[in-house]
DNA sequence: ACCGGAACATACATTCATGTATGTTCGGGA
DNA sequence: TCCCGAACATACATGAATGTATGTTCCGGT
């Protein structure tokens, strides 16, 4: 209650309490990455931190937690992915960035989760709002709002198809342990028929831009 | 080694045994598909199949060896899917293929044992064959070579590009325990891809087929 | 100097899956 | 009829992860 004398005296430990706890966080996000989930165990989390069940525990009473912060953590790994220059036109840009995500191996994680999440609906209840903050990833209906890109139902469609088309080499990655031989000819692909939709709808844009008249 | 005895006798049981091997695989089958890899156990797999333990170590001495059955009991299911008719181009109908194969429970089945086998060494030894066997399921180097569709590099990128869209929708199925709102939007999506394709295809063809001249 | 709580470590009991051995049934051949 | 082996079921021991309780250290306040 009273925030004062607690505040100045945790203060002190906080660097202390979120180094256990980072470590705890990224010791299960990389055991989940070479592990999968199945064998990201509690005693596994805590051998790679180099700490014991009692500070788990302490931190995480509840074990799911620990997962939804993996989960977090990784999702924060493949946002801090550095911009690139908007030369290209937004869908083909739109492939650079699913495809900068699914090549991280942080991306196994983040599927190891989706699906222990559906297996076992308590841990599913646990990561919902994790995963519901993170399926924006891939969604450009979230994504693309604050840009100052319209979003046709065709464009949309073009979006969310080279989005699955990432996420299965994504997978690709995780089941075969590196990149799919055909990777680059897929994102080549991809990246062909981004530049279609992109010039198509530049086409309408500079159209409806004569219209409108110059800003 | 004198097979005609032996013959006589195990004959006469070789539909009981496989009685009971065919309710172990469907049952790991199943398992697969509603609790996933990691709560798939021996005593979940006899519980569904109304067996015991003994009956599972008598017929898979080698736990592996049930999953593997399990996966080639999942492709097989994919692989039985209803033909459909012919007259779309190859790859409007790799489009149909595709999507009616992860629309299957089993291939959820299959994407589990896919990470599984990747997770665990071991696991992965044991169903490498099966895997190998199934991989050509998406790979239309494979599929197409008994057809008469020549392959040429931009089609086959094609033909990778969907097949790699339908694995992000099938995963995506297997999340959310249904299909994604947007799978039909990504497929129709991918069909009007296909379809630009094929055309381009076709004129090739038929430009080519002028110079041969008619068979 | 004493105390109290945060931040851990340690220890014990329980549960669950597995490995392994042994028991049981049942049908066919001698 | 007797016996033998296939095809299971049953039972016990083991190991690993977890739940839970308790012990320990260290730091800050009084």
């Amino acid at each position: 209650m009273n925030g004062e004398l607690e505040g100045s005296a945790s203060r002190q430990r906080e660097r202390h309490v979120s180094e256990a706890r980072h470590k705890l966080i990224d010791a299960a996000l990389a055991s989940l990455i070479e592990l999968g989930f199945s064998r990201t165990t509690g005693v596994e989390v805590c051998r790679r931190a180099g700490l014991t069940r009692g500070a788990l525990n302490y931190h995480f009473p509840d074990y799911g937690n620990l997962l939804a912060a993996a989960l977090g953590t990784a999702y924060d790994n493949l946002l801090d992915l550095p911009t690139r220059p908007r030369d290209e036109g937004p869908l083909e840009g739109w492939v650079q960035r699913a495809h900068s995500c699914i090549v991280r191996p942080d991306f196994k994680a983040i599927i190891e989760l989706w699906l222990a999440s559906q297996n076992d609906p308590e841990l599913g209840a646990t990561l919902s709002e994790a995963i519901a903050q993170g399926s924006q990833l891939f969604d450009p209906v979230f994504t693309l709002v604050d840009c100052d890109i319209e979003l046709t139902p065709e464009a949309e469609a073009v979006y969310r198809t080279i989005s699955e088309a990432c996420v299965g080499l994504g997978v690709g990655r995780s089941v075969s342990g590196g990149p799919l031989a055909h990777e680059t000819q897929v994102i080549d692909a991809l990246l062909n028929i981004a530049r279609d939709a992109d010039r198509k709808i530049s086409n309408r844009t500079k159209k409806r831009g004569a219209d409108h008249g110059a800003h």
